[in-house]
DNA sequence: TTGTATGCGTTATCAG
DNA sequence: CTGATAACGCATACAA
């Protein structure tokens, strides 16, 4: 009989039933290879023995395979990290990775701290969001990795189509008769594929022959300040073009809300003087006073395309290959139409 | 030299050295026990070998320590749950602790599943938001628990003050001059710590001798069926207190929000007419249209506050109890003001 | 179908 | 200050 407080052990259940650890073990992984009799006694022993479980520790210094994905993400404020990463872990429910996750918050020694844990744990793969650190770094790692939504030269990944998104964006605005569009984008790392949504956005005017208007800005780290660029904007675009309908298409839905509120306190008609696209459709996108037409990302597809393109590398890897060819999969994003353009 | 894709061991180091792999052990463990010539032959075979960290696994089994916590939260997309994990995440800077996350969603068998692999990862204790199981049953499992905003019967558990934050809401929209007070709620488990918003609304509402008119119901599954509640209840308001200045206390900031959008569309004057005051204080708060006057819950002091008694726990556990007295811990939230209430 | 022996990478104990 | 040896809990190749 074991200990009290501690785990029962194959050892144990060995020396109850008669039987060697490595029968228990087979029990457990191949029962086909037992007689029905030794399952049963010992599933009698199991009962009496008040099993819980065995170790994976064991396990994982045994044959190597932790089961177990490490996530690197700057934090959660934002819907778009912490839906993804819901959406992630919830494979959980068909498939059996656990996931150690980190936040980084931009601090590149927290990182690679959180790095050398996970390759300690010995973690089978790892799910990158957060960008402090490029591609190139990562491949080095010798692991399985995706990244998501970020720089990925040298590393599998998975983004929104950022062009298309924005794309539609601007033809939907063009189709709803404004005269001006406007922009509004913060500026990151150049190859951040955010950065693509400048690019459709400029592609579509041009080939419309519509004025482009840009706001690129740093990102802002607070609420008061996001507040205040959307008044510079604001008061910068009614100098720039009184009386013209103005088509703003918005980087993300927090600031589009900003903007709907502003011009809503203001007494503007959305969307007769004014429209108003974001970008992600989170949920405040719904909540605002005016609902606001957005960019959806396909976050969940973004997860399970993730996740599937982890696991294979990670099938590559147990047979020893260690370099898979690189995949970039790119996820379609769709256009939610709401009240803050014209109904469709 | 050691194979080239596999991990460098101590015994790679050991070999090289020709040291001991106790040695080399003693090396990351206890340095001042080795002479600094020692010290520095097997720097340079650090070097040499391109040493990357060494396997917490071997450790794990060996020491039984496994730095590893299991948190259990429903789901990542109210900004409470993400917030709070985000803020316990972020305790890896000052902290050894890694943490391994389920999401339950509500689903009993996910969470028996998520804890029967913890407790096969021998993680070190578990950090539970997640209110399908209850405390007896977390209990039972002989581990390090705290539980979180939820009920807490048998486990160490961190709380925000409902009571008071309720309380303090009921004060403020009664200073301001509201004439009827209505509470917005939903019935949750009767144990659940949200539930003393209500009694903490009702008696100071019995005290002031001011009406307290309650709509409870069953928490809204999608975002359209908030809505229509929403509805409901205004309509059920204007037809039961016509001119009368109502104050609505709610239970969460998305509600609040809705309530205030609706006012705002149908042109109310807020804080005039209505007054309305949320509970979180997430960021929609101050984004609405009227930025929502909110009893904010001091997330960050939960999470570290939460850390805390864990901590407290794993040490007791360490020296071979298997059980501490039971801490509730109730940190006190703020009301902060803006201005869908009077300036204060 | 079952058992024996060995190894996984580290720490702990006890000697030297 | 350093080393030999035995654990930790499980899986696997090989033997019976």
């Amino acid at each position: 009989m074991p200990p009290k407080n501690s785990h029962v052990t194959f050892q144990d259940i060995a020396d109850y039933t008669h039987f060697s650890k490595t029968t228990i073990s087979r029990y457990f992984n191949a029962p086909q290879t037992l007689t029905p009799a030794s399952r049963q006694r010992i599933e009698e022993a199991l009962e009496a023995l008040h099993y819980r479980g065995g170790s994976k520790v064991g396990r994982m210094l045994a044959n190597g395979q932790t089961e177990l994905i490490g996530i690197l993400t700057p934090q959660f404020f934002f819907p778009f990290y912490s839906h993804l990463i819901n959406d992630i872990l919830d494979t959980f429910r068909d498939n059996h990775y656990k996931f150690i996750v980190f936040t980084c918050n931009g601090d590149e020694a927290v990182e690679q701290r959180a790095i050398a844990e996970l390759t300690a744990y010995r973690v089978e793969g790892l799910l990158v969001l957060s960008h402090t650190l490029p591609s190139r770094k990562l491949a080095d790692l010798k692991l399985p990795v995706v990244t998501i939504e970020r720089e990925n030269e040298y590393t599998c990944s998975v983004d929104s189509n950022n062009y298309s998104g924005a794309v539609s964006a601007a033809e939907k605005l063009l189709a709803d008769g404004c005269e001006v569009l406007v922009h509004i984008n913060s500026t990151e790392h150049p190859q951040a594929p955010g950065m693509k949504r400048i690019q459709g956005f400029q592609d579509t005017c041009r080939q419309h022959g519509v004025l482009a208007r840009l706001f690129l800005h740093e990102y802002p780290q607070d609420f008061a300040l996001t507040r205040a660029r959307v008044e510079e904007v604001l008061a910068q675009v009614e100098a720039e073009f009184p009386d013209k309908k103005v088509g703003f298409f918005v980087s993300n839905d927090t600031f589009a809300q900003l903007l709907v509120n502003r011009l809503v306190r203001e007494g503007r008609q959305i969307p007769a003087e004014f429209e108003v696209i974001g970008f992600d459709d989170s949920p405040v996108a719904q909540q605002t006073v005016v609902p606001v037409t957005a960019v959806r990302q396909n976050i969940r597809m973004m997860a399970s395309t993730a996740m599937h393109l982890l696991e294979r590398q990670i099938a590559a890897y147990r047979c020893g290959k260690d370099a898979t060819p690189l995949q970039h999969a790119v996820i379609e994003p769709a256009l939610i139409i709401r009240e803050s353009t014209l109904p469709s």
